[in-house]
DNA sequence: GATCGATGTAAGATATTTTTTACATCAATG
DNA sequence: CATTGATGTAAAAAATATCTTACATCGATC
């Protein structure tokens, strides 16, 4: 069934900010394919914590600079 | 194949610090069974994204209070 | 206008998390 | 000492994340 997990993530915006990162080479840097970047910027699923703190320490920040609980 | 992920944890502190809540209890709450908090406390695997938020939120606190990533 | 890089969709396979069930131990307590 | 609550182990099944591959679109650029 797999709903569409109460998480919200800017990953697609650090990407844009850190010079126009490709989802490619961002999956490359943190260890998963281009698919799973994908899904992940389109809250398909939420991604485990270990791939939720290798993109947030990529770019330098918490993971909850990244990730985000709706009803915060 | 499941290696152990590169993450600490305080979730069993957390626990005791709130007045003993039990593994069972705490996995009513966060909604998942008293062997994934089991799993969890022991480092056998990495939660989902969300499981995490629930526990560090049912605790009143930040992700990163609950889960830390080792090489920080 | 052919090519290239970035993004998107989709389906089937694989890996990992989570559940379910069952049983064991230990401390506390009746 | 029988029971009860908390913790632990284990294994198979179910659910979900991730991978692989393939194809499509769009904008830029040659």
């Amino acid at each position: 069934m797999s709903k569409r997990p109460p998480i919200t993530n800017r990953v697609r915006q650090l990407r844009e900010e850190h010079g126009g990162l490709s989802q490619a080479a961002l999956g490359d840097i943190v260890g998963v394919t281009r698919q799973t970047i994908i899904a992940i910027e389109q809250g398909r699923y939420s991604p485990s914590l270990e791939t939720s703190f290798r993109i947030a320490r990529h770019f330098g920040v918490g993971l909850e600079d990244v990730f985000g609980w709706e009803g915060d």
